[in-house]
DNA sequence: ATCTATTCCTGGCTGC
DNA sequence: TGCAGCCAGGAATAGA
């Protein structure tokens, strides 16, 4: 599943292929484009310039120019953004490009590309990227919340970027229950975890993400940060840290690994 | 404001 | 071995 990391590794192996390269011509499967007009689409992308790409949490940006643009592109699940690969079955949107080809794929098909002439609506939408926000900044938005901590950090209005693997990897090692309460964690042990999350972002883009089911970068190559998880995909196995076996829970209709001993369940408040 | 259930989709897994 | 049935899960959506 493709999040900040993976998505932070896709635009960095695809952005020497596509930056200063033009479009000659593009083609796309009708669900995966907004406005819904493959054809028109198609149309008004051929001719134009890429001047750029950058990430806000797991959206993709493509700057366009002659006339100026955005594409936006968002993986969904099993989104693939490859240069230079052959069309297969799962192959949905094509850029011939003056020299390659940008091509994208998507097995499940939960993925988006959306071109605006401004701002992408759905990226207005979202939080700071969970790169780029300030310790204080975070800890005040988590502690102003009224929800429990695992829906409030895969919810990408109040960070960008986290999804379901992150978000378990950040709670187990900021020994941090995934049913807290957000407003009750301390300003101290919220500035703790925004550090944790920076450290994990961060040694995950090293290693080129997490290659869980089928993700790969730009250059068609998996990940390796799957093998440094503490408690996503390690259910039954024993904790690094205390030994005992890590547990499945679902928490906002999510699949959810914690550690019972290392983060502890939070006591009901009573009245 | 927050929560829950539902929808999209298909490879991979379970169970008979 | 084969096949039906279920599941994961990012994000939008509707309804409570």
């Amino acid at each position: 599943m493709p999040e900040l990391p993976e998505v932070d590794t896709v635009v960095r192996t695809i952005a020497p292929h596509i930056v200063g390269r033009r479009i000659l011509a593009a083609d796309f499967n009708s669900r995966f484009v907004t406005p819904g007009d493959r054809d028109a689409l198609a149309a008004c992308l051929g001719g134009r310039l890429m001047t750029g790409v950058r990430r806000h949490g797991k959206f993709i940006l493509i700057g366009l120019a002659e006339p100026g643009g955005l594409l936006t592109i968002h993986l969904g699940m099993t989104g693939k953004l490859l240069h230079d690969a052959e069309r297969n079955a799962y192959t949905h949107g094509y850029f011939a490009l003056d020299h390659g080809a940008l091509v994208y794929e998507d097995i499940r098909q939960f993925g988006r590309i959306e071109y605006s002439d401004g701002q992408n609506p759905r990226v207005a939408l979202l939080g700071p990227d969970a790169m780029a926000i300030g310790a204080q900044e975070f800890a005040s938005r988590l502690r102003a919340r009224d929800t429990k901590l695992k829906p409030l950090l895969l919810n990408q209005a109040f960070v960008a970027g986290l999804g379901n693997i992150y978000v378990d990897e950040i709670l187990f090692r900021a020994r941090l229950h995934p049913l807290t309460a957000a407003s009750r964690v301390t300003a101290r042990r919220a500035v703790e975890m925004h550090a944790i999350m920076g450290q994990i972002l961060l040694e995950s883009i090293e290693q080129g993400g997490s290659s869980i089911s089928d993700y790969v970068d730009g250059d068609g190559r998996k990940g390796s940060f799957q093998d440094r998880h503490r408690v996503y995909g390690r259910a039954g196995e024993s904790c690094y840290d205390c030994g005992v076996a890590i547990e499945r829970i679902v928490v906002a209709q999510r699949g959810t690994h914690i550690c019972p001993r290392c983060q502890k369940k939070p006591s009901s408040r009573r009245a």
